[in-house]
DNA sequence: CCGGCAAAGCTGTCTGACAACATAATTGTA
DNA sequence: TACAATTATGTTGTCAGACAGCTTTGCCGG
């Protein structure tokens, strides 16, 4: 029966349906006709179109009409579960990439408030240092500097890949060579240059600063894993 | 400017915040009163919530009301279609950081191999330049370069990306203020600099001159998007 | 041939309305 | 009072018609 299918989802069922049999390219028919074709408002057709369109399936010009996409994979990449410190090593780059980039345009685009936050989140990260491993506000951290950037499709991904990259390191390395005064003193001067770069707008020492702290933390890490 | 964002794209953006702001699971206003807050009417905000919907941030139940769902996504990042040139520009913020990382890793990790393909991908592309608009050649070079970072998960995200990003290029009308001759002597410059940067294993020569490219290229769209 | 200009076509958006469904409020009854 | 049935209200889904803004087409004069 179709009568428990809403109409939005027989007309999405039906235009997918078409796109199948058409090029790559092709302009389909207007919303009116297809409207006409299925016996269905334009607005149901046009709910359909939405999702099509959110799913990158097609593409509206207006003016012009509806095209059929059929190239493209439709998400970024999949986070599968890391399981060789080799694929650790290659997240740990994209993080890099973008976490450095982030880090640029965090001292470009700052605000004030953001600033604030951003000062704010490394206070809390020092004194939860003082008695727990402080992993939860190192995170808040990080995502506090990625709202500066103003970019929601990089602090996005960065956030998904940092915490991808997190849920393993919890699973394995615990124990630490450094004392926490050691690590403490080390993430409070890592820490504090990133956000004396951000403070004065200086992107590209923000940048130097991040690489460097993330470069720093994978070789703290590695000479954890190995002892 | 927001003018070159539809009204859609608007109410989208304007729910997304407001999603940001609320509990997992929690109720959103109705349809109505979204139309009246953003002086919207009710079909662009339901434009929007199909969105929302595909993207899977929001489910509807018929009669009850839109609720959010905050729980995360296993993939990195869902490349929604690029409704305007704000996100545009974020998709490109993120290429710009994967690929001017790539450009350092590739100089510092390419074979001799990586590099006699790379300098063939671009004399191919520089052959093509004198015929056609290259296209292809030049996403064919930046995937050459890619390979010589010899990070899997890192030429993956940064080639999904780029085509993501590309294909938002050619459904739009791509009319270049810049004569060929013009667009093969920049191309030639940029992409040589790269070139000689991995050739002299200078990572952070290579980086620098991505960033250039890339930055150069952007302002050459937007160029053409104003006229 | 072709360059400008009018016409038609298409999507994006608005308005108003009603149906279908879910939930809250009210009323009737033991 | 406690509880069940019924009504009232609120919300999404769908329909219909209309218009604005943009794109493409096609015509016409040169």
């Amino acid at each position: 029966m179709d009568s428990d299918e809403s109409r939005s989802a027989i007309a999405y069922r039906q235009i997918a349906g078409y796109i199948d049999n058409v090029a790559d390219g092709a302009r389909l028919p207007p919303e009116a006709d297809f409207a006409e074709m299925f016996g269905l408002s334009r607005a149901s057709i046009r709910e359909a179109l939405a999702r099509l369109r959110a799913e990158g399936i097609v593409r509206s010009r207006k003016g012009s009409g509806t095209f059929a996409i059929r190239t493209g994979a439709p998400e970024m990449v999949r986070l599968s579960a890391i399981s060789s410190l080799r694929e650790l090593a290659q997240w740990h780059e994209v993080r890099l990439a973008l976490e450095s980039e982030v880090a640029a345009l965090s001292a470009d685009r700052r605000t004030e408030d953001d600033l604030a936050r951003l000062q704010a989140a490394q206070e809390a990260l020092l004194a939860s240092l003082l008695t727990g491993r402080g992993e939860r506000e190192d995170v808040a951290f990080h995502a506090a500097l990625a709202v500066c950037a103003h970019n929601p499709k990089l602090s996005d991904a960065l956030g998904r890949l940092t915490s991808h990259i997190f849920s393993w390191g919890n699973l394995s390395a615990q124990r630490s060579v450094l004392t926490m005064a050691e690590r403490r003193e080390l993430i409070a001067l890592e820490h504090g240059a990133i956000v004396a770069a951000v403070a004065a707008r200086d992107g590209d020492r923000a940048r130097a600063e991040m690489r460097r702290h993330l470069l720093a933390g994978r070789m703290r890490v590695l000479s954890d894993l190995q002892t």
